[in-house]
Formats: C-alpha cells, sequence, structure tokens
DNA sequence: GCAGTAATTAGACCGACCGTCTATAAATGT
DNA sequence: ACATTTATAGACGGTCGGTCTAATTACTGC
C-alpha cells in the first residue's frame, strides 16, 4: 500500500528546492495507476484513489484538471513505462528473437502472478471500457496499441532476419494479431486468477508463427 | 430502440391471461442485454435503462433483487443464446468442420458490423470487469466459457476425424485458446471500429492449427 | 359485490461520487 | 512587512444507483 506520510501533503507553497516536482502529483498517479489496471476507469472513483493515499479533493483538482484528463496522463505513463519494458526484451541482443518474446510472456505472466491475476492491462482495460468512456480516449489507445505493435514487429523482423520465421511473413500482421490476442489471455487469466491462458496463448502464437 | 406504449406500465395487479409472463420483465431484460453489452456492467446504470424503455424504477426491483441478480439473470440469458448461436454453425453438417468456424468468425463479424462495433460479447466485457464486479459473478463467467469452449472442442474432434488437422491435437486446449484470443479480438473490434482485428485472429488461429 | 390479498407501478429517500468553489496555510518575492 | 504564488482543506450542488414504502389495479373467496 502506498501512502504518503501524513506532513508530506499540508497546505503552503512547496520550498524552492522542490520546484517543478511535487511528490504528491506523483502519488496520485501511481495510486490512480493501481486501482484503475484493477478496475478500470469508469469504476474507478477519486475518493477512493484519495482516500487510499490520504491526500484531499483539492489536491487532486490543482494538479489534474479533471478525471479525464488524469486518465489522459495515466495512459501516457503506462504506454511510456510498459514500451520501455518491452524494449528490455525485444531488443535483448543476448538471446534469439523468438526467445525475447517468450521471456516477455514469461516476464507478464510472473507480474500478474505477483499482483494475484488482479491488475490487468490498463490499455486493455479502458479499451474495452470505450463504450463509457470520453471519446478522446479512443485515438490515444489506439495509438499505444500501434506503438507496442511496431516494437514488436522489429523483434519478428529479426526472428526473420534469422531465420527463424519465413521470408515472406508480414511481421506487422503478426505482430498485430499477437497484441490482439494477448489482451484477451490477459482479461481471461484475470477471471480465472490463473497464468494458464497466458501460457497457453503464447504457446499457440509462437508454434503458429510461419516457418 | 425498443420501448413499451406507456400503457403497457400502469401500476396494479396484471390480467389473469397474462399470468407467468409479464412484458415489462422481457423488455427490461432486453434493454439490458443491450446496454450491457456496450458499456459492461460498472458503467451501465439501471435509470438510463429505465429510460430508455419508459418503465419505472419500482418495476426494476420488482421483478429483480438487485442490480446484481439481474445482471446474473442476463449472463445466463446471453450465455444460453450464445450457446444456439454456436451450434448453429459448429453442428452445420453440411460443411466441413474447420469452415464451420470460419463461418461462425465471419457471422460475429457482421454481427459487429451491424452494431457498428459498439456491442461487445457480455461474458467478455464481463469478465474485464472482475475487478469492480460482485464476486458471484466470476464462477459464472468461468461456465459460461467452459461451455462455450466444451462445444467449440468438438468441433475441432470432427476436424481431427476428418484428418483436417493433426491427429495428436488437444482440441479442449486449441478450444481453450481459441476463446481467449477471440475475446481479445472482439475488444479490439470494438476500440478500432473495424472488423480487421476479428479478421486477423480468425485467419492466424485456423492457419495456426495443427496439421 | 365486497373485503382481503396479490401483483405492479410510482417515486421519495439515502448515500456515494464527480467536479467546483471558497477558505486557509505555507513559502516566495519585493 | 505585505502581496503573490502554490498547495491543502473540505463543504457544496447536482446526479446517479439501489432500496423502500405507498398507491394502484386485478384477482379470489365468500
Amino acid at each position: 500500500m502506498i501512502y504518503a506520510d501524513k506532513k508530506n501533503h499540508r497546505p503552503g507553497r512547496p520550498s524552492k528546492e522542490r520546484a517543478g516536482y511535487s511528490e504528491t502529483r506523483e502519488i496520485l498517479l501511481r495510486a490512480g495507476m493501481e486501482v484503475l489496471t484493477e478496475k478500470g476507469f469508469s469504476s474507478a472513483g477519486i475518493d477512493e484513489i484519495l482516500r487510499r493515499v490520504g491526500v484531499p479533493k483539492g489536491s487532486f483538482y490543482h494538479f489534474f484538471g479533471s478525471k479525464e484528463s488524469f486518465g489522459a496522463e495515466l495512459i501516457g505513463l503506462y504506454s511510456a513505462y510498459f514500451a520501455n519494458k518491452l524494449d528490455r526484451f525485444l531488443l535483448d541482443i543476448t538471446l534469439p528473437p523468438l526467445q525475447r518474446i517468450r521471456a516477455f510472456t514469461d516476464y507478464a505472466r510472473s507480474g500478474m502472478a505477483h499482483h494475484n491475476y488482479k491488475r490487468g492491462c490498463l490499455a486493455g482495460n479502458l479499451g474495452q471500457e470505450m463504450g463509457a468512456l470520453p471519446e478522446s480516449f479512443r485515438e490515444q489507445l489506439k495509438a499505444v496499441f500501434q506503438d507496442w505493435q511496431s516494437r514488436f514487429a522489429a523483434c519478428l523482423e529479426e526472428a526473420k532476419e534469422v531465420g527463424d520465421i519465413s521470408a515472406d511473413a508480414d511481421c506487422q500482421q503478426l505482430a498485430a494479431t499477437f497484441w490482439i490476442g494477448w489482451e484477451g489471455a490477459i482479461l481471461r487469466a484475470k477471471l480465472e486468477g490463473s497464468p494458464y491462458p497466458l501460457d497457453l496463448y503464447a504457446d499457440f502464437f509462437l508454434s503458429g508463427l510461419p516457418r
């Protein structure tokens, strides 16, 4: 549980050395990330997030214009954080390309286990919710998947160069397919409370790649 | 838009010939299905459903004990309705097994297009929402997927008998994989407002089956 | 055909939540 | 010192979800 010491949230202008940085703001983003990866956007209450970290509402609306813009910022943070994680695996030249993909899915697997299969993918959560979300999220979420897909496709291109997948494979398309199904696997892993869906899908995807 | 004539919703005990049947009840279930397939459970408002069909709130809580039990009934209805649709395709002996699967995905594809990619799969929606849902839904949803999976596996078994997939394929496992990824495809189709994710995944799945 | 009961609608009510707004507190700048 | 900037404090209005009681209509038995 993340929460800040009471004395970190007291009124008044912050001291000068902390200019441009606010711990409270970061705490709110952190807590928001936790809640939104678990419950999505619509079901997540500002009040709940605030209670969790002992920050009063005034602070929230000081730092963020609205719940919507808070969500947009979270999507941006999550996207970047995750892209980074992806690169760490998919660009790992100590492994052959397809094993990097496996390393990534294993990592995700253990991440879900670590949170008891309660937290999913923020982008997947909000994507599913689009029917009830501000339309402004749609393009942002599409761009997130496009970004991840490109990184994934680059790894598949390497696999192609190495000859691990067939020379006429459409890597962008395969990468798109991976994410389409992978989000489904996360969804089911959350529902079942088990890594099995992740394993099943990762195995199927990797063994289904054109040779 | 479904709504009932005002005069169909007036107070008082209903006439005898309609014993055991309530049009209002069915109208509520229908409207609920529409809203929940679009927005999921948490974001769906009782008031919104009621307004949509011009039924007062008292009726809702007369027929359904709570929003939760309303949702449970909808899951049951959806599951049965969908199992039926599945059988219509997967047991269609006029087609070879794998073509039946293709026929099903094509049907789903046109269904999503017909609703402008706004409505998804009720089970998928609620599965994704589990983090914010009554825990009682979990087992019910797991059972729904298990049911669909069994029907799908039976079709794959037929494909095995015909020799369209390899003799040592694990059909239950393949069927599980199909649904895992298929829900992801529906999610993405909703987000992108396009049938492309469905096509991509269906193609990959069918061509990835062990021969 | 009247009293009592059953089925349904009507909508008031309470609490929760989002977003706003005013007041206050602490640090800075002049 | 005094005004200004930055942030916290939390009350408030409007809306919505879920529950509950009252009112309304039909049926049942006598």
